[in-house]
DNA sequence: GGTCTTATAATCATGTAGACTATAACTGGA
DNA sequence: TCCAGTTATAGTCTACATGATTATAAGACC
């Protein structure tokens, strides 16, 4: 329905300058081989986009087709993640904004070849603070004093506090737990302190005292960390880990992909507990002796869930630590 | 009310297809005597909104520009709720698609006196069938049978079975239990019944079977059913709540405004419990009389839990029915 | 003074999450 | 053949959160 059409009676003939550009941005996820997975083009540091046009049924069918034409790789599952708009993403030669709608898709790698110019990269070379599967990452080590340092550098007391206070939860500082899902927040962190590539850009000409991870293209990587803190609090409440899982599975393979996502191990017999229960899965029958030891249940998800319960809440033991 | 404020001039003619006309929209939400309140102009039947300009910073500062223009009242918290981009908000007329991007905003009614445009009109008129405060609504008995001979209504079996079972998911038709959260699913069934006006103005000449809730212009009514749907998700995890508190408040007040926005009650002691072993709130020490029985302690909400915590959870006692 | 209303404290049963232990079934090498 | 290593699977125990219920306190109103 037209929107403009619609009776407040507001004469809108006459506009012009509120025209903008629409891109449309995927970030599309995968899990091989216990790594969690974006698909990327360029060097590695470019996310998947393209302009929305009008000959686009919509803008996921837009995406789908952008994402196809520059990397081979249909789409299956995909939402929308934020809407980014702000200043920045003006153009700065014409005076044009510039928009962007960003979406997160989850497939597997297997579905396609993929042309060679996209590749999937693990999202922890990005971010390699995310990933407390092996305890504390090194890199933490050497992220806190700089953080430390920045906060200290804040010229009024009140900030020099409010700093700290940031950084102490985001990454868990001072015995407190960390908190997976705030990936968002620990990405801002480590930008505002000027330790990522990203911020130099817009800065002074001294070159940062540490690039923590490696660098994307615009706001890419922070696209990207958005989509990262969405996955983690969704796998939670929604059974969308199937969408990365083949046709059937091991539980074990299950958790793993969990683990991946969420960077952080799980209690096994606690998580075949609660998927168990959840009649989430169910037992194919057959059992699969490549996974080294005593051989294992094959599994498949139970689409029928979906019709049944009301979101089909997928609890997984990640509620603390 | 004049819309096209901007108009630097430009050279129109070098257009490409590409562009795209980007409105703001915004439910502005508020809790009057424990009934939940969404802020309308025009005939209590159409969102604030306007055209994102070149000047508006971001979004939301266009956003908050729009709503007190048109309504006279200042917002206080803001969060994106979805971006609307389907191509029935294409412009008809001229070749040129309309996107709308929707924003939640919590405010008190009492922060402005607003202009005699607007109103404050409880979101259970739009929707009556999801107020349960007082057991099931009668709406839902008049609902019920219009929904089933809908279901019936397909062609084939398997539309039949798939359509009963998303009714009795949405509704909690069957002995299931009703679940506040799916306020968008079930209007999206009541629209695709054709038992609200927004879809007979679509479709063909014959009216209605019945007409439920108050009418909105456009999409806007399914825009407020995404931001209720959205709110009842989130006062469970975040303390958003006290966005729509005054400064200090009784707990029983609290509890209305929670019941108010889910639509079911809560037991007292439990509410309480949850509440204060959180410490999310702190006596003032005051105690109010007005409220009929024995004078309740007066509380406010500890901005400083806020720095404390990750994302202070609000855990309610909400879970289940 | 009695009754109404609301506030506030305390109790009890149930269920779930987290941590841990034990046993089963296979592979590969000594 | 036996043993070590690996993985699968079942079961236990404890702490705590949740839901439901009851009891008591303190005001207003008649």
């Amino acid at each position: 329905m037209d929107h403009q059409a619609t009776g407040t009676g507001k004469d809108r003939g006459a506009i012009k300058a509120d025209e903008v550009k629409v891109d449309l941005i995927a970030v599309v996820v995968s899990v091989n081989d216990s790594e969690p997975c974006v698909l990327t083009i360029g060097q590695a540091d470019t996310l998947p986009s393209g302009p929305f046009a009008l000959e686009h049924r919509s803008p996921q069918s837009g995406l789908r087709g952008w994402v196809e034409q520059q990397t081979g790789h249909p789409l299956g599952y995909i939402e929308q993640l934020y809407t980014f708009a702000d200043r920045d993403r003006i153009g700065a030669a014409r005076q044009q904004r510039v928009i962007a709608i960003s979406y997160l898709a989850l497939t597997r790698k297997e579905q396609a070849a993929g042309s060679p110019k996209c590749g999937w990269q693990s999202w922890y070379e990005y971010f390699p603070w995310e990933d407390h599967r092996s305890g504390t990452p090194p890199v933490l080590d050497v992220l806190r004093p700089h953080l430390i340092e920045w906060a200290d550098g804040a010229s009024d007391t009140a900030t020099r506090r409010e700093r700290r206070q940031r950084a102490a939860i985001a990454f868990g500082f001072d015995d407190r737990h960390w908190n997976e899902e705030l990936t968002l927040q620990r990405y801002e962190l480590v930008y505002e302190a000027g330790l990522v590539q990203e911020a130099a850009s817009r800065r002074d000409a001294t070159p940062p005292p540490l690039v923590a991870g490696k660098f994307m293209v615009a706001d890419h990587r922070r696209i990207v960390a958005t989509a990262i803190a969405r996955l983690r609090s969704k796998i939670k409440y929604r059974p969308v880990v199937f969408e990365l899982m083949p046709p059937v599975f091991t539980l074990l393979q299950l958790q793993r992909t969990v683990e991946a996502l969420s960077g952080r191990l799980i209690n096994k017999p606690n998580f075949r507990r609660l998927i168990e229960q959840q009649e989430l899965v169910e037992k194919t029958g057959e059992t699969t002796a490549e996974t080294g030891g005593r051989p294992a249940q094959l599994y498949r998800f139970r689409h029928a869930i979906l019709d049944e319960r009301p979101v089909a809440g997928t609890k997984l033991p990640l509620t603390r630590g």
